[in-house]
DNA sequence: TCCACTATGTAACCAATGTTTACTTAGTAA
DNA sequence: TTACTAAGTAAACATTGGTTACATAGTGGA
């Protein structure tokens, strides 16, 4: 009956204090994302832990800052998917066409946890400031691969480059996620994904330097 | 003091019914997306109006409701502004590249809308079908743009195409307004994105046409 | 013109939620 | 052992979305 009976992270039974409350808090967090989405309640993930609503906020300042720290978690998965997937080519293209389709695919198997990492705008009033970090972790992989298939010793180019293959990445992912671009499968998502870019790493590549702003 | 006083939405003085209440709430809506962002009240937007926030409920089946219909408003206008900013362009090529300077400035101007727009997945459950007919509106002037540019007449490749560009606008406007491309000014980001869509508009407009899936 | 009927708004209420505060208990260092 | 700090509890609070019972305004026949 209870929805959080299920899954409970169990804290040292019998012991007042918990050991790590606010790494098991953000497990719970994430677990709550996959199971009941983006609109999970602070009280359900204390009460997943075993422990007080109350006690959360000696971990968190507020419940946007579990947030902050679940999008924190999910770029640094982001960018260990990403890193992982790219290892099954060795060509720099291919390279980054298997990081096309791990992001993708990471968007693909946790929707609202994606949704945190780019929904709402989140450390609007700053305070957030490892989450910009692990963001540009992320982006800095992807960028790292962009160059290496340019091999362009350009490196404002380089970073235009990136920033457009970013962009399609995030814009496709978010629109598959809406249901806005229809597709069957993970698999035909990510083929589609890399038959859509292609066009844009072709013309990258081939094109003369234009005119870096 | 009160927040609602300055931009109060006047009803019919003394009238008990108001007349277009539905149309007066959204207005209100919007209103309080560009002054408190997308966190603002039902109470709130039922106050500017000058009226109970249980009225509300008459003309809307709860708070995403309306915002569904703040985003359906907001595709509608985003086509609009579309269709207004190629007007200046004569050529294909150019008209494109307005559109998406268009799409840009929208987003930068109304933020908070776009974020309703695209940030929530609305519409989990179905029933906000107008929306979803608000967003074709809005992407069918985006494909036919690409397919005017690419003078084309494969169909599926002008379609690929068109969600490549669409993505692109979207993943590049979703991050300036996420402050994760920096920019210093709504002009120096459109001439931006102009500048990084224009290799995949060039590779899309040069390649014989690859596999489509 | 009167009268039922429906649409629209009000007022009061409710449960859920994020957040704060005063208190209690566990760990720790002198 | 003792004083101090970190961590959790319990109870309260204001706010919010949503519901319900009621009142009022418009409307279409008779």
């Amino acid at each position: 009956m209870n929805a959080a009976a299920s899954g409970r992270i169990a804290k040292r039974p019998e012991a007042y204090h918990h050991g790590d409350l606010k790494r098991a808090l953000s497990d719970a967090g994430i677990q709550l994302l996959a199971e009941v989405g983006p609109s999970f309640t602070l009280r359900q993930v204390a009460e997943r832990v075993g422990v007080t609503h109350g006690a959360a906020y000696r971990h968190f300042a507020g419940r946007d800052a579990l947030l902050a720290e679940l999008a924190r978690r999910g770029f640094l998965e982001l960018e260990r998917s990403m890193r992982r997937g790219m290892r099954k080519a060795s060509d720099p293209r291919g390279k980054l066409e298997l990081l096309l389709k791990a992001y993708l695919r990471f968007g693909w198997e946790r929707p609202a946890q994606y949704e945190v990492m780019f929904g709402r705008r989140l450390n609007e009033h700053g305070g957030f400031a490892d989450l910009e970090v692990a963001v540009q972790g992320a982006v800095r992989l992807l960028q790292t691969t962009v160059a290496a298939y340019l091999a362009d010793d350009d490196p404002l180019r380089s970073r235009d480059i990136g920033i457009g293959v970013w962009s399609l990445a995030h814009g496709f992912t978010s629109n598959v996620l809406r249901r806005r671009i229809h597709v069957r499968s993970l698999r035909a998502a990510q083929d589609y994904i890399v038959h859509v870019a292609r066009p844009f790493l072709v013309g990258a590549a081939a094109a003369e330097p234009t005119n870096t702003a």
